[in-house]
DNA sequence: TCGATAGCGAGAGCGGTGCTCTCTGTTTTC
DNA sequence: GAAAACAGAGAGCACCGCTCTCGCTATCGA
């Protein structure tokens, strides 16, 4: 942690120059141009000298892939703890314009997290996955706030009966978490979830096409109204 | 059309070979493996050859996606005819489970079609908008036919105003299809459809996690219920 | 203090990629 | 039957990921 010998900060500073210039390269010409010989010759040195440092392309990748979480996990804590506590749904909101904030701003990275996963590439699960949940663990937790405040609106969706296998996964997740809000109401959160990603990545993706909606900030304004009342938000 | 001249019908052969080879190619090593040489070594013929008949990378990344998108689009369309006319909900649920079992079948298509934008490469409009918009032309389809049958759940949605930028947009759409479904529903529509891919692409880029949900079928039928309603089939 | 060790960068090299150019042979066309 | 169009082969260029070896140097332990 400490930067004990100066080989040690020499070495963590040159790491952190590969993930910045990587991420610049991201930014600049995508994920599949990603290139270890380029980030070598942005560093000033020689292609094989960056081995070194990171074992080869996929962990670069994986580097980066954490960096761009965390990068978008702040940006969404950020944003939902500037709306007071009591307002649920307009803690909804705010995650949810940061997310496309974000995405919009870093379409490269976005589409490193969300997009096709890289072939050939499995993200190491140890590594990823507690940067990877923030999102979603940001979603249930305003969720289960909402539902403890007793601000949820009591929809007909706890009368509908959820098959077995379903419940038992469910039931898992919120055990897991500690979360108070029925089944009902955390399967309607989990389509909340991929359907604020799934509109998000339409936009940045281009499945939109060019010109057939130009209003983008209103038909997202507008889903997400939509989406708090899905989601029971007041 | 007809093919004429005997170098004329060994030409298509040749393209169609390669259009095979690609896909399979695609299948099974992914979407930035599509590699040229490997193309030509599969079709028996140096690499320089197959120049001939495709202009460079990106051509045959079109080709392959005016291909995918047709056969998602032949399955989805299956899938709906199969189901009665009126059952407007039914054909609803049929186009969602085809989308899904081809992605499922087909994730490496799927992605080229879905995922994160190759980079570098730009989809012809002229070429892929036709294939490419065949299965929201489906829904919207599938969606009117209920409002004309007045079988659309008259939700409060038609209370919400809309802004104004958006409803031209929306209005823009609804002349062009020659659709008689009101603005707020079409709005709605949209986010059914992006809500169905948006759960799609969870699924086959691996975003639930590897755990997280083990009743993945039970799960999209549970969304599938949710969007039914949100788009007010019956 | 000094020798052993471990880390570092350079350089060459391997097999792969997309793509271009030239050359030869064949097929179609006039 | 000559001219033009087309097809494939082959060499070559610049790039890629990655490995290996070779010196140099900073660090560490006796």
């Amino acid at each position: 942690m400490n930067p004990q010998t100066p080989r040690e900060r020499a070495r963590a500073q040159t790491i952190a120059d590969i993930i910045r210039l990587g991420r610049q390269q991201l930014v600049n010409h995508g994920a599949a141009a990603l290139s270890l010989r380029a980030v070598a010759r942005d560093l000033g040195v020689v292609s094989s000298a960056v081995y070194r440092y990171v074992a080869n392309r996929d962990e670069l990748l994986t580097l980066l892939l954490v960096d761009a979480y965390d990068e978008l996990g702040d940006e969404v804590d950020a944003a939902v703890v500037s709306v007071p506590e009591d307002d649920h749904a307009g803690r909804f909101a705010a995650l949810a314009r940061a997310v496309r904030r974000w995405a919009l701003r870093e379409p490269a990275r976005y589409s490193l997290l969300f997009g096709s996963p890289v072939p050939g590439y499995q993200a190491p699960a140890e590594r990823t996955t507690e940067p990877g949940t923030r999102v979603i663990y940001a979603i249930t937790g305003i969720l289960d706030a909402s539902y403890r405040a007793g601000a949820m609106a009591a929809g007909p969706e706890a009368a509908v009966p959820l098959p077995s296998a379903l419940s038992a996964d469910l039931e898992a997740i919120r055990s897991e978490l500690g979360l108070a809000i029925p089944n009902g109401l955390l399967a309607r959160g989990a389509l909340v979830w991929t359907s604020l990603f799934g509109a998000v990545s339409f936009e940045v993706f281009g499945q939109y096409g060019a010109d057939t909606f130009a209003a983008r900030d209103e038909l997202y304004e507008h889903h997400l109204q939509v989406l708090q009342a899905l989601a029971g938000l007041v």
